[in-house]
DNA sequence: TTGTATGCGTTATCAC
DNA sequence: GTGATAACGCATACAA
């Protein structure tokens, strides 16, 4: 039961630690044949595995990053992960996933933890209200990237998408349709998506002089969604409707669902970010599509660099998502 | 730049390493105010952050724990990770989620590279080819539990829901919805739950004396689903079917959508596994749901008791599953 | 080609 | 109450 070590090794096959360790480290280019082969065999013997702890202590890295999701109920979350995760397997680095779960405390807590166990750089999708935190992270050069999300007046860089103009592109294509009475749902306006949705939305609807009225635009927690929507179809039923995200889209559903309202035929439905039944389901929704996958995999790409100490070229790296449309969006009667 | 350590507080307020350690591990009892006072200050002022990796070093233990998910694409997987992590945090223990993607390769590097990082103790869906790795930690006593499957002949603490007669259950009710021709689809039989659910289900059949035909049992590759339905809907159109885990479910949806078949008038449907939006579909979706968030937790209660050096009670701990009628099981035109 | 000595940042043991 | 000093398991500069 007793842990067995390096030293253990060089003791069994009777040799000194360094070459042992110069063994560990596939240096054998000046290494007799011999000492090679009674390494291993005393390794196979003893059934030996190195401590990753003792040799990160030394090296002053971990071969570990961190990544801060804001919320891991987002399918979105998970697939930007899955791709990040990807990226450093192949470069034998472990990726640490931690949900904030849009608190703020938890993601100072995180960072914190993060950085005390010394992970080598941090992917965080940023609550936006540590910005003391990220200065520091920024002042002291430690290697960040920002996923989703940007914090104002800190220069970490940043991968996120066109969040405005997709917004535009989906409120011209119900106006296009014949809508005009249009609502937009989503949780509350916190973080730069968000605000940059809600702004697409509006310019479109000025652009195409149609108004936008008080309950054209709904903030409001998950948990208050079918309430807000419940005053909506009474007080001004649209026919025309963008769910700012999936959890506010499966509300909607069961909203829907309660009400017997159909789509499309009372109400035409878009819904930002790809969710894996949308395209399934009865009928099957028209999507907003973020490139999640490739999103991730370039920030990982970025940490890396920024990691091996080069600087990055660009600050703000917005990728361009993609109406798909399909079922839930028609013709206005 | 240059990280803060130890050693530099101590300098700063003139007391010995020794003292400022015993001030961050809490043990206040025997130390002057003053002392107290004055290493609290040169903490603010270089705002040092322990180094945990040179804790752990020293204390041989990381407050860490690795979690291996066979397969990180099921929603009982992500839903079983939370509960894991919930109950940790609590602890101020840290899980780490690796996914094996359903290969048993990957399931060794992660086992072995969890155990060089020195993690305190392991949650394992085992893919159940390791079985001389899994014998090794046996052996070793070292803190492991396994969730949703088993391993032959490996004596681990299991945590696993009563596939065999949830099967038998949903089988039961169709066939007393009058339907005669079932199939169960299932991902290939590799592992004991998949292998349990087709048990249950033929006995079903059979205690209700109805013919199990070959195509009434199908196990394909996620890939090769659909194609297989469409063999059995060409030669043998069930009228009910079992979708053996939510992937399946996913390949059913679309193949149905494909070919115009509407459930539930041409095809009763139910679905294992708990899938968030199997309630808000059209039709909503009958369902055998399984206490995620409760194995999840257990499991995690029970690896802290191994890890504290405690006996576990029993080897296999079976949770029991639900069968959630809905509106895609109907009755038997 | 291999060995010795030292240090990484903590904690633990024991004096004082 | 506080401070030397020795570990923890490994890597590395330098000797030999």
């Amino acid at each position: 039961m007793k842990k067995v070590t390096l030293a253990d090794v060089a003791a069994r096959s009777g040799v000194s630690k360094s070459t042992v360790s110069q063994y560990l480290n596939q240096r054998f280019e000046y290494m007799s044949k011999t000492t090679k082969e009674k390494i291993e065999k005393a390794i196979a013997e003893l059934d030996y595995q190195p401590n990753y702890i003792a040799r990160s202590l030394k090296q002053k890295r971990t071969s570990m990053i961190g990544v801060i999701v804001a919320n891991i109920m987002h399918y979105m979350s998970t697939e930007i992960s899955r791709a990040i995760e990807d990226y450093f397997n192949q470069h034998d680095i472990h990726a640490i996933i931690c949900n904030a779960d849009d608190d703020s405390e938890k993601e100072k807590k995180y960072i914190e933890m993060l950085r005390a166990k010394q992970v080598d750089g941090l992917i965080i999708f940023p609550t936006g209200q540590n910005a003391a935190l990220y200065k520091k992270m920024e002042q002291e050069n430690y290697p960040v990237v920002f996923m989703d999300r940007y914090a104002e007046g800190i220069h970490i860089p940043a991968v996120a998408v066109n969040n405005a103009e997709a917004a535009y592109e989906a409120a011209e294509h119900l106006i296009q349709k014949g809508h005009e009475k249009i609502s937009i749902i989503t949780p509350p306006l916190t973080i730069s998506p968000r605000i940059e949705r809600v702004q697409g939305f509006k310019q479109a609807m000025k652009d195409y002089n149609l108004p936008v009225k008080k309950l054209s635009v709904i903030n409001a927690e998950i948990s208050q969604v079918q309430n807000e929507m419940k005053r909506l179809f009474e007080e001004e039923p649209p026919t025309g409707l963008l769910a700012g995200n999936d959890r506010v889209l499966l509300e909607t559903l069961a909203f829907f669902k309660k009400e017997s309202i159909s789509i499309p035929e009372d109400v035409s439905l878009i819904v930002f970010d790809n969710i894996p039944f949308a395209s399934f389901y009865h009928p099957a929704i028209t999507s907003i599509i973020q490139p999640s996958y490739e999103m991730g995999a370039f920030a990982a790409k970025c940490l890396m660099k920024l990691m091996m100490g080069e600087k990055l070229a660009e600050e703000k790296n917005i990728f361009t998502c993609k109406l798909e449309i399909r079922e839930s969006t028609a013709q206005k009667q």
